[in-house]
DNA sequence: ATCATGTAATTGAACGTTCATTCGGTACAA
DNA sequence: TTGTACCGAATGAACGTTCAATTACATGAT
């Protein structure tokens, strides 16, 4: 009769939980493993019961909050709605989850340039590729956007968001729906068939 | 009459080189000193009669690399032509720096979401700041822009070059003067004031 | 119910390696 | 002689990972 068993779902979520945490604001080398574990109230070896090694588990937690990202993205859509208001409503949807879970935006930017995404490029959550990426398809098929290459638009999209979402965060200011709205303006109009 | 004496402009010149080239290609926790050392033809305690630490030795080249970035910038920058021709030929002046210098960039991307940056957040290209923002300060006072936060124009426009930049990159292909405006025109559509 | 048995979960000290940094020493120039 | 540039082996701390030992738990026989 532990006190632990009250408080989580399974050691496994609360090693990522932990990670996710540490490794969002200290970086990948600035979390050893012992501290993920203490973090999680666990105990080092715990960690290689569920994972193999520490790439295994940054990379599986990669998978983790990306189909959780996407799963907050969907939720966003209305598909009896305008292409541009599923767009714009979208995009508000990402914006929102990356200023709730900073430690999540953070990590996937750190993700994305570090050794860990080329040695397991092969991993990618299905969620987001299923969801997400066919919405995005779906536009550049229908010819509501300029004639970019697919493979542009993702990044190009990211990395605005991203740079407004920090920037609120750094400045610890409130955005109004109206200047959410304003920033993915800026996508939109940089990105439509004019 | 060593050949060391030969072959560069002083150690510390090529340790910088060689360590940019090693963070761009290996991330910061993938390159020890002791690489850096070797790849700089230099013995490791040289690098600390130079730099006092890794850290500064990673934000003086954060400053190394921003000044020759500003200074290719500047380059493409002909002040009596109008300020839209000036805005795509800074812009493309910027796209071709990262195509050609993949190790800057992704320096560059690496040192931002690093514990480095808050740790010596207070170090920032003179240069940079001078000739890059003043010429942007300029462009949101003219109005030329939507009424953005001026703090959020720079990452939104790294975001999008960084994107590019970085597809070409992967996907080995050449982008033709057509293809980079086209890249230059998602961002000016974007903030530019409709 | 009780016990025996096997398997999975968990622990944390210990291991071997790697790394940033130090330091005693050499060479040469002023 | 003094100081600067440079070397590279040595140092010690930190790290990822392993492993022998312990506990928890499910299963099945009695």
């Amino acid at each position: 009769m532990n006190v632990q068993l009250h408080d989580c779902f399974g050691k496994k979520e609360a090693v990522l939980k932990s990670t996710l945490s540490l490794v969002g604001k200290q970086g990948f080398h600035g979390t050893p493993m012992s501290q993920i574990a203490k973090n999680a109230g666990v105990a080092a070896g715990t960690i290689y019961h569920y994972f193999p090694s520490k790439g295994a588990l940054i990379s599986e937690l990669y998978i983790y909050v990306k189909d959780r990202m996407a799963k907050a993205i969907i939720d966003g859509d209305d598909p009896s709605k305008s292409y541009k208001e599923r767009f714009f409503a979208v995009m508000v949807s990402q914006y929102r989850f990356y200023v709730e879970n900073p430690d999540s935006m953070n990590f996937l930017e750190q993700y994305i340039n570090s050794p860990y995404a080329q040695e397991y490029a092969h991993l990618e959550s299905q969620l987001f590729v299923e969801k997400v990426i066919t919405f995005f398809k779906y536009g550049i098929e229908n010819a509501y956007f300029k004639n970019i290459d697919p493979r542009l638009l993702a990044p190009t999209i990211r990395g605005t968001l991203v740079a407004a979402a920090s920037f609120q965060l750094s400045q610890h200011m409130l955005f109004s729906d109206e200047d959410i709205n304003e920033v993915v303006s800026i996508i939109w109009d940089g990105i439509k068939r004019q």
